[in-house]
DNA sequence: CCTTTTTTCTTGACATCGTCTAAACCGATA
DNA sequence: TATCGGTTTAGACGATGTCAAGAAAAAAGG
């Protein structure tokens, strides 16, 4: 995986150890984290960053199209390593988001909405995972 | 159109000038409204209303399935009158919700989730309303 | 009617999310 | 050293949403 600094450059941001902590705990994660949970994970890395520092860097990130930022939840944003089409689960009972591969459905009838200009389409399913 | 009376009744809750307030000010409207804006609403059938029973009311409304609530927004649920099943269309520039009729889309592939147990699914598409 | 009990409502406190501002803090350059 | 941009910080702020304690209102029972 590429470092986080060469990451920062290529998008013609400034890397500092702030960003840096930031962008590692937000790209490794394998999950949906808040933005309190990527400042708690990042200061691990970097003790002292602040929390308006997170949320700047990353908004810098959603801008440049690093990361996405999805408002599918109650209560707080969460943001999303995986910048591929995709869909969401969202288990009710644990507020857990599951990752649904894009080619699982078909979206159809697009071509219906002369009106709108649509810039993104997700399927969002809620429910409970089977207990096993 | 039924009176807020007889749907509180109906539902077993009993009504009251607050309650009835509440129910008239998010059933008659046709769009997405966010607990504020009710409160808002009601105050001017009944001026006294608080933030909290509002709050509760709408809570209530929701747990009979009265009412949808959607956590589809930045910064705030949404509620939603309209309980039949539907997709959603987000104007990105305005935060304005389209109903979207069931089945403009055809969702597939669901048998797939043996591990869930889905309880809803939507469409969700964001995107600007063209300017005519 | 007049109590008692239960339900509901209100107020205010509280926690969380997210943004903003002013001041401090670099790091490079002259 | 002094200065100049960009960056970070701490804290204030507004908005959302929940909660607890007491006030108020309605129901129940005599």
């Amino acid at each position: 995986m590429k470092s986080a600094i060469s990451i920062l450059r290529q998008c013609g941001i400034q890397p500092t150890p702030q960003r840096i902590a930031v962008v590692e705990s937000v790209l490794i994660s394998t999950a949906h984290p808040t933005a309190d949970e990527i400042l708690v994970f990042a200061r691990k890395k970097c003790p002292t960053v602040s929390r308006a520092t997170v949320y700047n860097t990353l908004n810098l990130l959603v801008e440049k199209r690093l990361i996405g930022m999805q408002a599918i939840r109650e209560g707080a944003v969460v943001f999303d390593p995986n910048i591929q089409k995709h869909h969401h689960f969202i288990d009710e009972d644990t507020g857990d988001i599951y990752d649904i591969p894009w080619d699982q459905f078909e979206v159809r009838g697009r071509k219906a909405f002369e009106d709108f200009e649509i810039l993104d389409v997700q399927v969002i399913m809620r429910g409970k995972r089977r207990k096993k």
